[in-house]
DNA sequence: CATTTGTTTTGAGTAATTCAAAACAATTCG
DNA sequence: CGAATTGTTTTGAATTACTCAAAACAAATG
């Protein structure tokens, strides 16, 4: 918000432009097809992290009447493929996306409100690779969910 | 195997009897009455752990044809929260069934044949309770998981 | 602009799980 | 020991999240 002028009115505009370039960059680059309901989607997912298939659903046909929900879940299966987006499956949830992938974080939940928050690797690089015994596994990942309360719901829980 | 003689054709029996005394106690001593589907289903679960549901409904019906699949996720449910048994929810997978409970101990899993195995907490204790950043949890528990290939798997890998 | 290839819509289907009411069985208490 | 109570299981149906397939359609390529 440095540079733009609030006073001119195509600010919006020019930034949401902007905005649909680096989206539709971002899907192209991936060697797919850049759509309206891919950008409408990743859209939602940048400002709605940890969303699941339907509640961006809602989002994009806000924007885009006439989508599908099994449009999302194809769009969603293909950036999954395409490695744009990750898909995150706490326990008791339906299946989540995020925008952020390639590095290896991880995920807190509330077990109360079931807000999720990323948080990253709980000690450097290596643990997170890393059982006590392996068992012959080829380990590849590993995925960690930490539960709890967030702050929000431990107010809440005291002053009900 | 060291103390029961073979020889004695009731000691499969005594021994059932006392496992299954013992299943009952557990059962009793969590606040639960005791009945037929609930001792099955511990005794399938003591037998294969990491089981889902319709496999121990399948364990369970060839000794106790009249069982239906809803009692199989009624003695679940109730076990779960008496704490009797732990459920884990590996991504893609349906919800599995353990009786090792009271330990944080994780899980590695195949992902090409989906085998479960336990894995002890990476390091010591504390690091599984302590993400980098907890936002203001008040975090309870941490689940990880694993994903590699299990032995078997990178042998039939390498030689299809 | 026509073709090709990939995407979305439409419509149907499935797996895992949950809900609810009635029938039934384990424990409790007289 | 038998009746009452309480909890469990059966039966039957519903729901949620997701997948599949064919036809209609749109983006990229030349």
């Amino acid at each position: 918000m440095t540079k733009s002028d609030p006073s001119d009115e195509t600010a919006g505009l020019r930034l949401a432009a902007a905005d649909a370039g680096l989206l539709a960059d971002s899907i192209r680059s991936a060697g797919l097809k850049v759509t309206a309901p891919r950008l409408a989607v990743l859209r939602a997912l940048t400002d709605m992290p940890h969303s699941n298939a339907d509640a961006l659903f809602g989002a994009v046909r806000s924007d885009l009447p006439g989508t599908s929900l099994q449009a999302i879940y194809g769009v969603l299966a293909s950036f999954g493929t395409a490695g744009l987006v990750r898909k995150i499956e706490p326990a008791g949830s339906s299946a989540l996306f995020e925008r952020r992938v390639g590095d290896n974080h991880h995920h807190i939940v509330c077990t109360r409100c079931n807000v999720v928050h990323d948080v990253d690797c709980a000690i450097g690089h290596a643990p997170c690779l890393t059982p006590a015994d392996a068992l012959g596994f080829d380990v590849r990942a590993a995925e960690v969910i930490y539960w709890g309360l967030c702050a929000q719901c431990q107010l809440d829980t005291a002053h009900p």
